[in-house]
DNA sequence: TTTTGGTTTAACCGTATGGTTAAAGTATTT
DNA sequence: AAATACTTTAACCATACGGTTAAACCAAAA
């Protein structure tokens, strides 16, 4: 994953790339300092003299990676009102993104079950960059039950159920592929097979009576 | 949680149990052997004494803390034939063993993105134990495909759409607390609202067409 | 050319940590 | 009671780690 963007010196960007790599790789405990600098290339100090502190450098990269994922995430949300569109669209773009990004998966779980303590600075940052806007999802929802496309659903309920089933094979990723012997979650073929799983069974599960 | 089952010496108790309480508090990393020696009034030494290791005591913590989750989940499986009560048993009692141990599920999780090295021995622990039988689940959900009680979905990702349905909102508690202000995902208006919510989802997805 | 200010390096520091050890304590056996 | 084997303790050890510092380096300003 490319970090690189809006750094301003070329040292600056290898030591963030670098410890993108390894805290996505080896967690914010047992990442350590020295094998940064050493896979950046420079010397320990300046991960200080940029970063402060090993706190410090981990918010930013966290920052970074969030901001990366979640903007592709909203920016995935498809704009039809056709809900079986919209449920097949947002399937396949949130499952293509999870599949392509292990490292960042793993690295937000690990995040969240540490207490999620940096995800209120994180969601003021997208506020203030994007404009607060009311969730479109819970938006499309309200308005398909309005229209009788769907059942009578609750929304916040019904989104935890849709990523749920999206991003529980991604979490649970290490399990299951020792479970499964042999299996790839990240596989074509399983990718695939799960994608119209899950649409088969919300599209079943949320006809109107 | 009480781990003091089979453990031969009051020490030996008491060191397991603090190791457990801290280890699920702080994960493998962040948990410290003076902690859990002073947690359990006893020497640090004696930690090596009985455990060897830092690695060997999370282990038998990991085992230990696994078998109870597991076998209680296992024993949650009801027998009944008709597919609708067997749903709702099953979700019922998944989530209500999630909601009451937390720390666990934390601790899992943890294990799992490290990359569930320990599963195999475990798995290997629990089939000796309780001797081989082809998974309970999949045989129900073939049957019930059989008597037309149930669409023709794919058995496996069947039991990875259910577990993920019950098991996200305790893996992203932290992120949906915070998100969805003020909510508790162990409350009983929450678990109850979601799990006849899942109940609906799952029931009408796989109606037979 | 000298000065200045940012950048980089190697060496160093204090501390925390997992682990060890030798000796003391305690129960059990002979 | 003496010997033996197990248990517990306090002190200690080596190392790894995050972080600091003083001096060197280097480019641009004066």
């Amino acid at each position: 994953m490319d970090t690189s963007a809006a750094y301003s010196t070329e040292t600056e960007r290898r030591i963030l790339q670098a410890a993108t790599d390894i805290f996505l790789l080896k967690g914010r405990d047992g990442a350590r300092m020295q094998e940064i600098a050493d896979k950046a290339g420079i010397n320990k100090a300046m991960l200080h003299y940029y970063f402060r502190s090993k706190d410090k450098l981990y918010e930013q990269v966290f920052i970074v990676q969030l901001e990366q994922f979640f903007t592709g995430l909203l920016d995935a949300i498809p704009e039809t009102d056709d809900v079986h569109a919209f449920l097949e669209h947002f399937i396949d773009s949130y499952m293509d993104s999870m599949a392509a990004n292990e490292g960042l998966v793993r690295f937000i779980i690990w995040e969240i079950q540490s207490g999620a303590h940096l995800m209120p600075a994180f969601i003021q940052t997208m506020f203030s960059k994007r404009g607060y806007r009311k969730p479109l999802f819970l938006v499309k929802i309200e308005q398909a039950i309005d229209k009788g496309q769907m059942r009578n659903v609750e929304p916040v309920n019904f989104v935890i159920s849709l990523i749920g089933l999206c991003a529980y094979p991604f979490i649970a990723r290490p399990v299951l592929e020792k479970v499964l012997g042999g299996l790839s979650i990240s596989s074509a073929e399983f990718l695939a097979q799960r994608k119209t799983e899950i649409l088969q069974l919300i599209w079943n599960g949320i006809r109107p009576e």
